[in-house]
DNA sequence: TAGATTGTTAATCGATTAACAATC
DNA sequence: TAGATTGTTAATCGATTAACAATC
């Protein structure tokens, strides 16, 4: 057997799409896929799946394609979702509590075992069945579960003391909603949920049409 | 002067985080910035930076660097940023309400001007000032105000129908948070908004983490 | 068998970085 | 003036695509 490399992170991101789609091809009972169909459903060309899957080892058959199922599962057992991730929460403003209720996380091996709040008003409360948590206790809890996940959720002015903390207690991987890049070390990994620099980026197309 | 190169989108979706820098920068009092120090805040190289802003024209002065209000004014103008934008939002769940009752929106030119939902029990309810309106009548509403950017906070199974009438009625911009691959005409900007995506990105990552 | 589709290599394309003359 | 930093070109790096032998 080779020797696989190392894939690049822009094939990492990818893999989630792959699953997602497999799994919508389950629901269809759909058992059998060719890159080219996949391809079409998520706007990737055929040779990019292909060329993305050969990283991890070969899954499919000349001449017939994948079988969902089991292209499934290999994905899934490749990006760790054969088991299930806890996660911690900070800031339960309208968008952390959009978060703490959004059930695709829990349907998607993601499990919010903490929320975190430094508003006092709001500590003891529960949202989705998790009592609210004083801000002040997350380094414990975070040590005592041994979470590794984190997401931020608070106003952009807070973020960066927020991940200092995060980092400090153990977390090793943080996804962040406040509109501010982080500074952390590298061995951290950080993504950004960021709407309105999306939205900011269409409007420079949507400027220009109809324009000379 | 030289014709300028069509930039890539790439650079495009930078130029939000430039201007968002600036904006940090201006508030704290500080109006002159060299592409190192800017580079240094959003975790870019000073040379992709000049690089960047060198598909718009020339904005700095050497040995000084860029005056921040300067460069600011200058990348929302070329972002359209210039202009308040109207914003369409199909979708009043628990996401819907959060991208409703969000300031963010609002502070960055991006006006919510409709919200539309199918249960008949939520319309006719406001959120932040905003009537929530009944599906049927966005085609009308999304004709009569001129709307070109649509935000889709509807489940997926829902998600690809809401596309098409949206783009049918006009829209030229859609920002999705449904966990599913739209299909649209190719004159129409999609960008997708997917925590569960990112999160499972880095959870290949965390598994990997203290592994042979 | 004939047709289809994989896995992989090589070619292409595009984006990032390094380097430096120009100049404030 | 000397030092700093831009704008731009060329070199490098990396990702995507095309093509096809292998094979189901």
């Amino acid at each position: 057997m080779e020797r696989l490399e190392d894939p690049p992170d822009v094939v990492i991101r990818r893999l989630p799409l792959y699953a997602r789609s497999l799994r919508y091809l389950l629901d269809e009972e759909i058992h059998s896929v060719s890159s080219q169909e996949l391809g079409e459903r998520i706007n990737v060309t055929a040779a990019q799946i292909r060329k993305d899957l050969s990283y991890f080892g070969e899954f499919g058959k000349q001449g017939i394609g994948y079988d969902v199922e089991k292209l499934l599962n290999h994905i899934e057992r490749i990006l760790g979702l054969d088991q299930s991730w806890p996660v911690i929460l900070v800031g339960v403003g309208h968008l952390g509590q959009a978060i703490a209720r959004y059930d695709g996380f829990h349907s998607q091996g993601l499990r919010i075992v903490g929320i975190f709040e430094t508003d006092q008003h709001k500590i003891g409360q529960k949202i989705a069945h998790i009592e609210i948590t004083d801000y002040a206790l997350m380094p414990k809890v975070i040590r005592d579960t041994d979470v590794r996940l984190g997401i931020i959720a608070v106003p952009a002015a807070e973020a960066q003391s927020v991940a200092d903390m995060l980092i400090d207690s153990g977390i090793r991987a943080i996804l962040c909603y406040a509109p501010i890049i982080l500074q952390t070390p590298d061995d951290v990994w950080v993504r950004y949920i960021d709407p309105v620099a999306v939205l900011h980026s269409m409007t420079y197309y949507l400027a220009r049409e109809n324009m000379p």
